[in-house]
DNA sequence: CGCTGGATTGACTCGGATCAAGTCGAGTGG
DNA sequence: CCACTCGACTTGATCCGAGTCAATCCAGCG
């Protein structure tokens, strides 16, 4: 079974032998967690930084008077945080979606890990700074774009985030979000949703059935989600 | 004139003299920037790190259609993320919104400062945590609170995070900010921007006037944004 | 075979956008 | 000192996208 941390990491700079082997030991401590368990709460003191290796969680929000927002899908190979560590009580919380294998690394060994092997670190501060742009790409999403584009939007992000790490056959992607799930990460409600999906059917640009996103015409779903990917930062630096 | 970026770093963590001093010798290459003005520009290739010492910015994203949004509002004591320079290039814009005393460190400079200092390091990373508790809570708000909730919800925040660097004079706040620019950033258009801050001046929570912000009934305020200040993590972490 | 949780569809309502005039206030120049 | 201007703020009238409420529909499964 592949590693898609480390498939991840390699994506954003050239990882050594060396970098691997301590990558491989690093996340050796896996855990088999059942779908919809809660890894941490809004409001837990964190512990240490874990790492989704395969299977999909959420980070959400519970507003007061119970309304949820999803602020973001792992799918595998994300991780949390580096440094949640030092936070005293986390701001949200996070959830498994469907039965997932997840490792947890401790402060010091990450610690460790990222002194001794520079190039694995840099891989992820760059994909923290990945995250934070799909967080800048979400607020614009909300605020700017239409429901439909909005949708759009995210079923391209997901795509070619699923395709960095190799989770796409050709232009099908497992997604195994509800219309419930992506209802609450879109902003909107199910029923409108549930029509959104069904436009965006009848337009010929992508299907959803039975957990698999299909892209039936992504240059159309391009179009009509406005979609750039700049911010997934798959361009690499050159010195 | 107070150091707003050192005086935010201390209330993340006790940092001392050498510490201060450091910061003092990073920060003192100070440059003047008129209002309105790009310091850099989506697709740019990013430069050295930089922060602003006085006056707001803004970063924001355009769409494919011309429409803005406002990411997030940068205020004296803010800078941008500290690994940048890692990037290809930048995924959003930054803009002054007023003049403004901007300092910028290199990359090695930068780097140093951390190595030598971890205080200093400890207090930036929980900075850039907090930075992201703000996208995920404006991502909340975006999806899942009215429009007169969120324009509530932002006004606690910038108040809050004013206090923190002792911005504010009782309950007022010198806030320069457009309805035009704070209707890109809460998502909607400025002429509902505008009845949504007359209904909030009628409800008695706040006024914004003459370019102040004067929250008149704080808890009233609170309540209607549904504010829980959690995620700006004022509350330091005990070992 | 009925139960259950998601998906789908219809009818109606409402929040916020759009379009279109104003109004106010700080300059600026005669 | 006052008229002119320009940008930002206000207000009204109307429209439409998305929410709400309420039935089904459907597939998987005990």
């Amino acid at each position: 079974m592949p590693n898609r941390f480390i498939q991840k990491l390699k994506s954003y700079g050239v990882l050594e032998k060396s970098d691997v082997a301590a990558l491989e030991v690093a996340t050796s401590d896996v855990r088999l967690i059942g779908p919809k368990s809660d890894l941490i709460r809004e409001g837990d003191r964190p512990g240490p930084v874990f790492v989704v290796l395969e299977g999909w969680a959420s980070r959400y929000k519970i507003l007061p008077n119970g309304l949820r927002q999803v602020v973001a899908f792992l799918m595998p190979g994300d991780c949390c945080d580096l440094h949640v560590g030092l936070l005293a009580e986390m701001d949200h919380s996070i959830q498994t979606i469907v039965p997932a294998r997840i490792v947890t690394i401790g402060r010091d060994q990450m610690d460790g890990l990222m002194d001794a092997h520079p190039r694995v670190a840099r891989a992820m501060y760059i994909a923290q700074l990945v995250d934070e742009g799909i967080m800048r790409a979400w607020i614009t999403s909300m605020g700017r774009r239409t429901s439909i584009e909005r949708a759009a939007h995210l079923m391209c992000e997901l795509y070619l985030r699923a395709a960095n790490i190799g989770l796409t056959t050709g232009s099908e992607l497992v997604l195994p979000l509800s219309q419930l799930l992506l209802a609450d990460a879109l902003g909107m409600t199910p029923v409108h949703l549930n029509r959104v999906l069904k436009t965006l059917r009848l337009s010929g640009a992508m299907t959803i059935k039975r957990e698999k996103l299909l892209i039936t015409d992504p240059t159309q779903l391009a179009r009509i989600a406005g979609f750039d990917e700049n911010y997934l930062h798959r361009r690499l630096r050159v010195a």
